[in-house]
DNA sequence: AACATTTGACAACACAGCATGTCACTTTAC
DNA sequence: GTAAAGTGACATGCTGTGTTGTCAAATGTT
């Protein structure tokens, strides 16, 4: 009896899912502007629903909590980003080089031209909860895949070769994050071509290291 | 008048200012087990007080807020690392591959060791704030700089010749950095030597590697 | 012994955030 | 037109945290 919502009505021209998925996606885009822009622990729930010109009841009717919209916001940031290197990949010419510069110009431009999304990929995400360190991880693992995918593209074979590729391609995973970081906290002062040569470089270095020893 | 604390007594059989830096040296200590263990955001003032055996008062006593004894706590453990390792390359015999194999199994042995460590230092310390993003990159740089040292101590010139060595440093540190991450986050799991062997192999590719293109 | 300082346990206060609830007002359905 | 659902602005309860204050017991000084 007390079941009350049974049939959400239509209103202002779309259905109940519809205005809900609205609000959800509301949410999200204030959530990654709110949270890159002042970070995620100086973030309110108030504050991002203001930005998103909601109030708060519809914030837990999306999200559990601020730490939920957190991760949809990361998992959408990580997905889109993915998305624009497979399709920068697809544009390049299929020229060792020009491939994987293509992916790691579509990746270092998305940070510099939107900080809010650099800021919550590569400083906001750490250490919020156990939850939220593993997303973090699978996100990683995944760009590991996508690198490991361009190697294999590439035709350099040399790092499967060796045990632990796991280890190596999260290294490189790291080493193009961290170049990153030190990107963002220096203001984006160095120029984009020399961050891309330089995470080119520890590619193609440790792909074409033919390892002798170790 | 109401100038009271002239001169602070003995007590105990230590003077005031032995008393306040031993005080404080509990409270960095209490601070690395507590944000180690249940992570910075949940660490409340009180339960690290509670750690240390102290009351609040002689917390505000020794550090301004809670933010303030991260970043010592913080600076505490990097240095620590730093010195374990420049121990490690002392007593290391000077063959390149030994030199370098005792300051990255120093490294990872005090994260292995230390899970408190470890957590603050691979997680904790982004994204708290401005001020301790800024303490988080000038650590990475030091590290930059150990490793720069250390490839000149192995006579490996070809990154020296390099522009942007900078961004190549930082990669490597990021790689080294994220495979501890990624081992942490898997519960040390990996056996440390494949650990060691895939970051040293990620350093030798680099610095053999003798750049063509690019 | 008598008094001042130091300490520790705990109370008190202000404040901010999360999460839920209230209520008048719109829009839709019948 | 009327009733019900949807909406938005705001209020409320609650919890935790930072920070300061109180006071008796312990320790040192004279």
């Amino acid at each position: 009896m007390t079941e009350t919502n049974l049939k959400p009505r239509r209103y202002r021209g779309a259905s109940g899912d519809q205005r809900r998925a609205e609000r959800c996606q509301q949410l999200l885009d204030a959530g990654l502007y709110v949270f890159g822009d002042i970070g995620y622990p100086a973030s309110s729930v108030r504050s991002i629903c203001a930005a998103a010109g909601l109030t708060e009841r519809y914030f837990y009717e999306s999200f559990a909590n601020k730490e939920a919209l957190l991760a949809k916001v990361y998992q959408a940031q990580t997905d889109y980003l993915k998305e624009i290197m497979l399709c920068a990949f697809a544009k390049a010419e299929r020229n060792s080089e020009a491939f994987a510069r293509a992916g790691l110009h579509a990746f270092f431009d998305t940070l510099q031209d939107k900080p809010a999304v650099a800021r919550l990929l590569l400083f906001e995400i750490l250490g919020v909860s156990d939850t939220l360190d593993q997303l973090y991880y699978e996100a990683m693992e995944e760009f590991a895949v996508l690198i490991r995918s361009l190697a294999s593209s590439l035709g350099l074979a040399d790092i499967s070769a060796r045990p632990n590729q796991d280890i190596i391609y999260a290294g490189l995973v790291g080493a193009v994050i961290q170049i990153a970081r030190r990107w963002a906290l220096t203001g984006y002062s160095d120029p984009i071509d020399a961050i891309i040569n330089s995470s080119l470089f520890l590619f193609v270095a440790t792909a074409n290291y033919a390892a002798p020893t170790v």
